[in-house]
DNA sequence: GGCATTCAGTGACAAAGTCACCCAAGCCCA
DNA sequence: TGGGCTTGGGTGACTTTGTCACTGAATGCC
């Protein structure tokens, strides 16, 4: 059997009707994937979609060069559904969805997918909702690096990343596949923030000293 | 009336069952909307979903310094189908579409698109066939923008926005809105591309001379 | 023909990305 | 415990791209 009453640890998906959520809770499978693991990309197309129940799946793209992009993050609550139009369309996804942590989540199948959203006007709801929300992040991408300068959105990530310690675990390469750029630029503008008294460094790891200036970067 | 057996006029909806077809023949409105206009964008939402029969529509995003990008283009035969996600979730939607030329639509209101998505798995395949095809134009934008030079970039426009006649009529400016870009660094990238004889420029057309280069400059 | 508007060209500079290195920290393991 | 290896980070020189502040040329409109 799979799990019990899962549904509940969506906000989308608990308000659906009992009807819908009994055909969730039993028709969707249990899984659990290791850190590290890549859950979808070229070569390896999902036939489900796939709900979050604990875990990040970061998404990203890479270039020929080696470069890469963070595209954005599905949490815990969240789903995949990214993943269900380019299946459906079985047109070549060429981002790829790695379990940045161990993660633990239930998939549904292709064929039951499509049943829900035929029959539950809620379901459809909640599935354009996760597109709509995916879209946005695309559009925000977009803006970022067509239009944004990298110190800003540096300092961005930084406070995004930092936990309540103000404490980040990433080297200067994993912060530019984040934003999409050179490892050395990432280099010589944490200098200059820690030049600022902004940060402090040390191997793997970066230390938020004062975040005040890092969040009036952006509107300066 | 609306106008009779449009769905022939797609690809994707001449092969839905008959009842369907007649739905969607028979509810959908038939619109046309003069060049420019813009049809969707911050502060105008669309409560609808929209087909096109003639013309095209630019999505294009722009930033508070002024700048914007092309994001794709929604031609003939092909549907809006972003901003239903985005109406749907009342999400502001940061794109803007216009009218490139004048455009023959025609649009469906929600609730049909509803009942039709509920109703027939041939419409929602090709709603999330559409879906599909957006977001992968996405991917494509953002690999361009975050890993493409610009020359190369400006080379395949070029070659894109040519007609059989081996013209464009557009500005310096508009080809910087089609790569994100600034007019200064496309007016230089002319330039030697002039320089080179690969093509002739005059004010607000360019003429391609010689279309092998370009299209050897992506490979190179 | 004069004038305004739009379009394109230019040089100096700043920001970002690339290349080819170097060195230091941590690790493994004899 | 010290030597090598791997990984992470620093650096300078250079290229590419974007910005700014202009200029002048082309076109359309009285």
């Amino acid at each position: 059997m799979s799990t019990d009453r899962w549904t509940q640890r969506f906000k989308g998906l608990s308000r659906l009707p009992e009807d819908v959520q009994e055909i969730l809770n039993t028709r969707a499978v249990h899984t659990r994937v290791p850190q590290g693991t890549v859950i979808f990309g070229p070569g390896k197309e999902p036939d489900h979609l796939l709900f979050l129940l604990t875990g990040v799946v970061r998404v990203q793209q890479s270039s020929e060069n080696g470069r890469e992009i963070v595209l954005y993050r599905v949490e815990a609550g969240q789903s995949c559904v990214m993943t269900t139009a380019c299946l459906l369309a079985h047109e070549v996804y060429s981002a790829e969805g790695v379990a940045e942590t161990d993660v633990e989540a239930v998939t549904l199948p292709r064929a039951v997918f499509d049943e829900l959203i035929s029959r539950s006007s809620a379901f459809r709801d909640f599935v354009f909702m996760a597109y709509s929300r995916r879209i946005t992040d695309l559009f925000r991408v977009i803006d970022d690096i067509a239009f944004g300068r990298i110190d800003v959105r540096l300092a961005e990530r930084l406070l995004i990343l930092s936990g309540v310690e103000g404490e980040i675990q990433a080297t200067h390469q994993q912060l530019a596949t984040e934003l999409g750029t050179a490892r050395e630029v990432v280099s010589r503008q944490l200098q200059e923030f820690q030049r600022r008294g902004w940060i402090e460094q040390s191997r793997g790891r970066i230390g938020i000293v004062d975040r005040k200036p890092l969040e009036t970067l952006r509107t300066a």
